[in-house]
DNA sequence: CATGAATGAGCGTTCATTCAT
DNA sequence: CATGAATGAACGCTCATTCAT
């Protein structure tokens, strides 16, 4: 730091992504009432007025935040789209592979995928959102003609969600299991059940 | 109530009830920060120092909210561990006896317990507390021989918390299935799994 | 106490004199600001409206208590002038006995002391008119020709005032000294001074 | 000051001082409880967020005060203990002095020492620490062996200073009396007392 | 690009006091 | 004589936000 308390080479770019790191990890640690605009600003070493300059308000932080993980959803549904693999895979190792990448995208974006999870109040569309793109998947892989008529995707799909979401806080946010793991035993329980399979 | 002003045949009992009811809906619809007092007290056409007549402070009604859904719970579990039923039901039976009675609380509290699963702090405690019991179950009911070995039970705990979690919010909430209904889809799902069964 | 909670025997006049009691304690001990009639009430196990009964106001009991010392204090005046005892008695002595009795009238009414001493707004007045006491008493002595008149008896009055007020506080309300120390001590350090006697 | 509302040429430094004074001289006037930050603003023109940008509670500001108090006076006793003059002045000479000195202080520090002396809960203590530095100084002046030994020189020290804090409130902050004629008129009295000087 | 200084608006809480019975 | 229940009126404090420079 320069002698006039000036930062040498300060760059709003580089202040606006320190803020919104910051931010990032006040708001997913400590939610949205609790995250003072005075706290951030300490932390990132600038003045309250700085923040108003690269965001307009405490919301738009937030929501920014919010959209960034929207954002990175979105993607990863997409190019799940785009590599089915219906030929090589079965369809338990399609859905794991499915489950793998949003578990690692959760641990790649902890704070913002906590924030969208959790503390957002668009978590519940959010989950929604993505409650549907597992129907989806589910329901294609159902017409493919490996899963039984018996049972509603929906709720098939938002048990799944549900399993996700708590999974990704209890076990793999607290570095318990791997994404890997968690693919693995989430697709086991859901294709398979718990129960003892007769057939063999 | 009269219309101007001094309650008549005022009731200590009854205002506190009233106040607690009102803070009941008020913090299920828009959380801790969202809720004023002013609001509560208003909606019980109280003047606010009656409130505190009553509670010590905003902190200390939302805990008895949140007390009071997990003394339910708790009372919950007792009552399960009582009636076992070993001999007449069959594992799935139990199991959805079990998620039926939960998803009947969940019905008949639905403030309270959308304070004490979604916006309280102890909601990590509370469903830590709840994952345990499922898992101690479900390592029951494998003990009896019903369940495959080979997948973790902390998984399939946790991931029944989720789901059940999950569909509260989006089935049972919003009046789409009932708690039998799913009760049922539940632990069809959980025990039996997704996949076509393929010994008959 | 009956079963009804209803004191037995309750008396107005007892129920009055309880609540002046407790309250010249609460007032002496933590000033008029940090005396809630709350406590007061609840130390005297009536209500809040039970206290209205007998005293206008908050400020109405503590003018009462003050009232109360003011008038301990001119009835102690008024004795003092009628057993002058000018020729019995030598001018220190005449002084020991009115300090005496001035120390011997704040330790039975310690409380009250305390009030009108030291948290009443009146407290000035107070001094003011023992000030005025001690001058005139002072002037009388001075007048039968025993005191140097190169002081200005209104600075002594004022100090010795002074004096009483904090040994009170310091030595007679802790129990290190009695007012008969005091008031010897008093009198001995007014009248001689602390200089070495050259007379002998 | 601009006439609508923003300061032009706001210096904090300034706002502060501002504050502070005017708090002093409220709480001096109307002790703690009678003095509302709301009346402290009014009075510096600015809004109570600002007094909350310099202060941390009102209790702080008050100690503020107080503290600054104690510290002149340890400053005023530290410096009396440097130029002691034990060769040059006769005892008496000094202990006027050192009453000038004291004197002179609360004159110009009329508002903080009000507040440290009558209207502070700490004033039992400064008055303690106060009336130790007296005794200690009557301690060493006694040694010299201008003073009489049977006096006990702690009830001198505690009527001195008891003299000096009415003194000073009735006379020197009425304009009655100066440093001067109060310190002269103290240290006669208690070096040579009321009585008539036989020894002449 | 950045800051020192300030504020509008609101919230939680307390306390003496008073009805209606 | 006494009470359970309630209130009017403040006050201290916080926080996001914005001037003026």
């Amino acid at each position: 730091m320069s002698k006039r308390g000036r930062k040498i080479g300060a760059d709003g770019a580089k202040s606006r992504e320190l803020l919104l790191n910051i931010a990032a990890k006040e708001f997913a640690q400590n939610g949205y009432y609790e995250t003072k605009i005075s706290t951030i600003v300490k932390a990132a070493n600038v003045t309250q007025p700085t923040f108003y300059l690269y965001f307009k308000n405490k919301e738009s932080i937030f929501k920014e935040l919010v959209d960034n993980f929207k954002e990175r959803l979105a993607t990863l549904t997409q190019n799940s789209k785009l590599q089915q693999n219906l030929d090589t895979l079965s369809a338990q190792e399609r859905i794991k592979q499915n489950l793998l990448e949003l578990f690692q995208l959760f641990e790649t974006n902890k704070h913002i995928a906590r924030i969208g999870f959790i503390h957002s109040e668009d978590s519940y569309d959010i989950k929604d959102y993505m409650a549907k793109q597992i129907e989806q998947n589910l329901i294609e892989e159902a017409e493919l003609g490996y899963f039984r008529a018996s049972i509603d995707m929906r709720t098939v799909a938002c048990s799944l969600l549900g399993a996700i979401e708590r999974l990704t806080v209890t076990k793999l946010w607290t570095n318990e299991k791997t994404p890997d793991m968690l693919a693995q035993e989430v697709s086991d329980l859901f294709l398979c059940g718990l129960r003892k399979d007769l057939s063999n």
